[in-house]
RNA sequence: CCACAGGUGGCAGAACGGUUUAUGCAACAGACUGUAAAUCUGUACUAAGUAGGUUCGACUCCUACCCUGUGGA
């Protein structure tokens, strides 16, 4: 079993380390998510370069195209996507609601015009749960599919990948407490399904065996969140936080609260979170790991990470638009202080001039920077906490 | 010189005798948290070749001129 220790604690913030058959991964981390079995605009080159030690792809992306089966015949995903270092998957449970009641309450960032384009008349959710699991009706052609939890780690494994997640419901902003509880019941019982079937099916005696997530769900509810932090710890070795949503100090309250109902050595993953507040005010609360698309979406919307010394502050969430007319002519790097391949060779205008000209070379360099420059942030958090200087650190940041 | 076609915002390009004249691109800004995102949203352009005429009202109809394209002498 893939195990984890921790080996210096500051507060409630630690540092440690999670060793997987294909290497260790020092926490708190960061993992850039490669939801199709690539980090968008980068190669495994360019994130080994980047010190990137662990990436994230999806179950629900992966077995729609190119197929679990193929993967595994392939190899494996590591060596589909030739990355010799840790990957987690996502069980396909964030698109349960994405697709589905997300979808329809306009939560999801999903656009619905493209319902339309795809299902011109009947203009439903691409997805429908029940107790078994989910139907999904593919966004690539239409075609229906069914994930349940015994499914969903049977494509974990197939991907061959190192941290596994439970296949779990996602409550919706528009849900009422009974709903959410409902919801929350679901994800018990699929939990428990993943549990058995990834007990049954992952057995795998010639490397360390994968670690399985489960995932502390409840909405904004208290109660709900401490009941689900409670079953979480006691059936999981490793603990996910998922169904996030809302403000912030909704989110870090949630933190706080499962942090404080579940055991101390385990691992814990706070989902599909990761700007620059947040893994601080994360981290500070006993999170360990991160996943997120922003720095590798923003890279390609134009928005760039930049260091507090160089404008980045709360407010601008620590980025400059490359768009901007400002930027056209400006010689300096995307950050003067960056120490990354991009901002040692190339200027804000050069970048400003490729972005407008749709240039492929631009979502290279720009995601490069932006995964550098979070990749770089966490290492800096992982020095403080050995050095007993993290709240230090916040502060330089966070002012 | 003749014939035909056409001249609409920065560019491309529709419709229409009648309230604020589409749309796309470009421009300018904003958003982006387990990726249905190289995406989405918003703003601005204060648009009818010129000069007249018809009409309650013209970008839309008529006349002349100018310009562009195609074909012909």
């Amino acid at each position: 079993m893939v195990s984890f220790r921790v080996l210096q604690k500051d507060g409630k913030a630690r540092a440690g380390k999670l060793e997987t058959s294909y290497g260790v991964i020092e926490t708190p981390n960061f993992i850039p998510v490669g939801t199709r079995a690539t980090v968008k605009a980068l190669s495994s080159k360019d994130l080994k370069q980047i010190g990137v030690q662990v990436v994230l792809a999806n179950t629900y992306h992966l077995m729609l195209r190119p197929g679990a089966d193929l993967i595994e015949k392939m190899g494996g995903l590591h060596q589909f996507m030739s990355w010799d270092q840790p990957v987690m998957a996502d069980s396909g449970g964030f698109q349960v609601f994405s697709l589905g009641v997300g979808l329809q309450s306009g939560e999801s960032k999903v656009f619905k015009s493209r319902i339309e384009d795809f299902q011109p008349k009947q203009r439903v959710k691409l997805a429908k749960v029940t107790e078994e699991g989910v139907t999904f009706y593919s966004h690539l052609d239409g075609s229906k599919h069914f994930l349940g939890p015994e499914q969903s780690i049977k494509i974990q494994k197939q991907l061959g990948v190192d941290l596994m997640v439970a296949f779990d419901d996602h409550e919706s902003i528009t849900q009422t407490k009974e709903e959410m509880l409902k919801s929350l019941e679901l994800t018990e019982r699929w939990a428990l399904r993943s549990k058995e079937s990834y007990r049954v099916h992952v057995d795998d005696r010639t490397h360390i065996r994968p670690l399985l997530y489960g995932v502390v769900h409840g909405g904004l509810q208290k109660d709900l969140r401490i009941r689900s932090a409670l079953f979480t710890d006691q059936h999981f070795e490793a603990l996910a936080i998922g169904g996030i949503y809302g403000e912030r100090k909704d989110l870090y309250q949630i933190i706080d609260l499962v942090v404080t109902n579940t055991s101390d050595e385990k691992i814990r993953h706070l989902l599909g979170i990761g700007e620059v507040v947040d893994l601080f005010e994360a981290i500070e609360r006993g999170i360990d790991l991160f996943d997120c698309v922003a720095p590798t979406r923003r890279a390609r919307n134009g928005s760039i990470y930049i260091l507090p010394k160089n404008g980045g502050s709360n407010k601008n969430s620590f980025t400059l638009n490359i768009a901007l007319a400002k930027f056209f002519a400006d010689p300096k790097p995307l950050d003067p202080s960056c120490l990354c391949y991009t901002c040692q060779n190339f200027s804000r205008s050069y970048l400003a001039y490729l972005y407008k000209s749709g240039e492929l070379l631009y979502h290279f360099l720009a995601t490069y920077h932006n995964v550098y420059f979070i990749i770089n942030l966490v290492a800096n958090i992982r020095k403080s906490l050995q050095e007993t200087q993290f709240t230090k650190l916040k502060k330089e940041w966070l002012r």
